[in-house]
DNA sequence: TAGCTCGTACGAATGGTGTCGTATATGATG
DNA sequence: CATCATATACGACACCATTCGTACGAGCTA
């Protein structure tokens, strides 16, 4: 397993792995460019560097090659999570969840979600 | 206002002057050996680049400079919170608060906490 | 005052990330 | 086959973060 979280370009590229399952570099590049405008090269570099550390898996059978990550979406964000709550939160998961709510995105529906989260949660703690 | 993220190295000088208030070098610098033995003068040019960069207050009075924090606690975590989630969660901080809920570390005590908080958010929320 | 201690300031080396230009290969098409 | 469009591969550059060595100044003390 690789330890190493993705950088931000990297994770720009992920994120679109992870939307479209999987992908060319051209595919890729048109989906990046709608927001932010970039290289060509930039992008196949950066898959060839993200295949190189284990990030992203390719198929070579085809003239363009086909990516797709290596790795779940959720697994990176609980990582990317964990260390965030590491390294800004003292290790507290409470703070960062406190802090989360008060964010003025989060709507009353999803707050009724994470409520019967907790109650599901809460079962599942008291079982074991 | 400065809209640039703290850098690893950053947030681990911050959160010991967020810790003791104001500090000198020395102190900043003892309480990172503890975890991380890191040069004397290595914490200084940062707060020397820190302090050029806006992100920490000094009183040169004494010979000693002492050093704080000019952002609070709070605000650098929600900056950093809003990143993580725009960056890796697609936006939803909904789907970050799910992550952060399913971690191990949170206790049941804490699980009540959130609810708790949910409660008090919801009347804030419908009274607007 | 000479020297020691402890402080700041500064420059430079290092390593990693992101960017892209250019070279080269491959396949389709006239 | 010659040419063109499209791919990959590779190298180089700029920028930034991090680290520390070294220079130098201020104050205490014998």
């Amino acid at each position: 397993m690789s330890n190493t979280h993705p950088t931000p370009a990297e994770l720009g590229i992920l994120r679109v792995l992870w939307q479209l399952e999987s992908a060319t570099v051209r595919e890729v590049h048109e989906e990046l460019s709608k927001s932010d405008p970039v290289g060509y090269t930039t992008v196949l570099k950066q898959l060839q560097i993200m295949h190189r550390k284990g990030s992203v898996a390719r198929d070579t059978s085809k003239r363009s090659h086909v990516y797709r990550a290596t790795e779940e979406m959720e697994r990176t964000q609980r990582s990317l999570l964990s260390d965030l709550i590491e390294r800004a939160f003292g290790g507290s998961a409470l703070s960062l969840v406190v802090q989360a709510l008060s964010d003025a995105s989060v709507s009353e529906e999803e707050l009724q979600s994470i409520r019967a989260l907790i109650d599901a949660q809460e079962g599942v703690e008291s079982s074991s």
